[in-house]
DNA sequence: AATGAATGAGCCTTCATTCAT
DNA sequence: GATGAATGAAGGCTCATTCAT
């Protein structure tokens, strides 16, 4: 049974400067590039989407949503509710949430574009932080402090849940660095639940680590190499 | 005594460019505002640098040497060589070489351009990768490798490293996430060492988790929450 | 009683691209502005009139139309036919239909597109000037024809009722030069009607000069003060 | 002895722009129509001017330069100082000043630009209102006030400069309507000292008029033609 | 070594208009 | 009678680059 009608042309183009801006950034597309791809005419852009940076906002909405809406975390009721495995779920899911690329691009597209957000975020920014990432954000933390046995404080908890999200994302955003020097471990459908498995054993033992240390031992190294050169 | 004599042109463009190049990325950022920061005329760019994109080349490398020749990582001989302590020693310097901001910028300025580099290089950026990240990346994975006792192989030297390097970048890189996120850990020059140390203990613990684990076992957790939804 | 319906689209839309054009001119005037102001669809202007230019036209023809049809000049039969009681009815005829604002914006509205026609008409205005201007111009001259008792030819006549016309417009068009130079001869509600003498008593004196003037008598005023200097 | 070089084009862009901006206007004038004209680079114009209102400025500052250093007004000194001959020069010295075109344009040119900003003033007018329409006009007002030897107060002495002022201005730039409706009175090189002339004469009457009619006696006609019909 | 003037390419945006419904 | 979607044309502006001095 064939698709009746295409795309309007509304998605078309969202769809396809989810790619462009991702692969270019906000400054660099340009919506003549974006038209022309999405066979839409010039100021279709500006018809529906007010602003270069409007379709922008429409595009960062649209990937998170979809992003969050394809690959949730959810507590699986039905199975074991052990931490580890929350854990490593959270960690999977977020692994397909960025490199998963059914249609919308992965690594190559939408991905970066949430990259470029998260160092250098613009005004589009802003609610995507409050309605996706904060209580993302807050679904890791309470799984640390599971981890922890509800003993680790929010010093120890957030210093690891950064140590956590920014292996996940270093992994797939700094792909062009990975592939030059250790290109086994570019992230790849293929590899995707071992680079996973991976992040995940890692940070177990992170956590731990960190929940055993002796609070007040000072770290004793010298670290003389640290003096600090004059020009 | 003589009086200090102002940089040459070249050397100011160099440096005003470091931060521009930085803060707004290679496209965004134009000539017009660098010479005019530099207080040069707008065609010297072009008469020193050719380019563009020749100006973009030097603010690179002048970056990078800089960079590693103030923070430099080299084993201390007048120390114990435990590799631990090589570790930290490690971590902390490449948190100095990104935050520091003696002179050229730190996080908002030069250290988003290397961050930029890492997720989408330009040209620029490969003869960077063999003159310094390779190296780089030769002592990290040396340091692992003796924290194993040697007996770890590359298939688990590497993601380490990755996982460790990704800590380091992400901290110092997403600061504006962490900012809205988790504010108090946001690095600066007061608390850099105590997320190194976070970041030390964090990835000690990671690896020793990572050389226990039994290679056979497989993760046995079922991540039904991982089935895909469609449209 | 039945609720007063309001106006169709159609006379809506006139009603504010009155104002619209009038304050912009046609050229930055925009359709889009036009039909949101008149709470209308954008394509509504051409469904109704074809065309921008048909809708301004429409706009031109109604200033006029309703201009003259509420403040018209005619001989008043129940009173003395003094001419200078008619030079007095003309010119505050004029300042009133100029400067009245009754539901048609008066200075800031529909007036400025009069203004505008007058000195750089659009074709639009050619059958205006048929229909409106040219009778209009025909009674002051037949009242300036009286005032001189039949004696003063065309070549003094026309000047005169020149004269005249453009104190009027004067009046009420460089409003905002008048404004800054002289403010509280600014035409209001108030002061309309002082005004209006001030040019009947100046123009009466204008015309008795020009009258009493002997034809042959050459100025003799040396202007060396206009001898042009050159660059 | 040929001119050596042909004008730089910065001035050649003003040149141009002073017809091109009084012929359609500020919004119409399009800068690739006077970059053509002026045989210059498109981005000559933002070059040199940074904005298009950039280049409105300078080209409205240039014409009232121009315009009052070739054609000024000023007392001669060698001759009677009698003040209807220094009315006499002042209207003569405005006429020439709206319509000489040598160079620049007259009547189609940057007349039309100054008749805008009299009845529609651009933000670029009000420095020109202080420097060159305040003085003009205190000139004119001490004329008159001279004429009335001295015993017309303000109130008099304004609604007369206007009244000159505005018969002057109607003169040259409703050119077109005098055209369609006395044509013989469409000022040209051949009849503007005519024209000028009977602006004297006239205003002279009106200026005497004005001085001599009672100041308590009120216009005592019925205007009864003035009762607003209603729709 | 350095600069002011000028240029050509390209970008975002706006606008009047049309078309299918 | 009226509208939402879409379009082609054109405009202002920015930018990297060049060239004569």
């Amino acid at each position: 049974m064939p698709r009746k009608k295409p795309l309007p042309t509304k998605e078309r183009i969202i769809d396809v400067a989810g790619d462009i801006f991702g692969k270019n950034g906000f400054k660099a597309a340009t919506i003549r590039q974006i038209a022309t791809a999405a066979q839409a005419n010039l100021a279709a852009v500006n018809y529906h989407f007010r602003d270069k940076e409007g379709l922008y906002r429409a595009v960062l909405e649209d990937t998170f949503s979809k992003g969050f809406h394809r690959f949730p975390y959810r507590k699986n009721p039905e199975e074991s509710n052990a931490p580890d495995q929350q854990l490593h779920s959270f960690i999977r899911a977020m692994f397909h949430r960025f490199l998963n690329n059914e249609g919308w691009g992965g690594i190559s597209g939408r991905g970066k574009l949430i990259a470029r957000e998260f160092f250098e975020p613009t005004p589009a920014f802003e609610p995507i932080v409050d309605t996706y990432i904060k209580p993302h954000k807050e679904i890791l933390v309470s799984i640390i402090s599971d981890l922890s046995r509800g003993k680790a404080g929010m010093d120890k908890i957030l210093p690891c849940a950064i140590s956590i999200i920014g292996q996940c994302v270093y992994y797939t955003f700094a792909a062009p660095v990975i592939q030059r020097i250790a290109k086994e471990f570019l992230p790849t459908q293929e590899n995707i639940d071992l680079l996973a498995d991976h992040v995940f054993w890692f940070s177990l033992g992170g956590i731990q680590q960190i929940n055993t240390r002796p609070v007040d031992k000072k770290t004793p190294i010298v670290l003389n190499t640290l003096q600090e050169k004059h020009p």
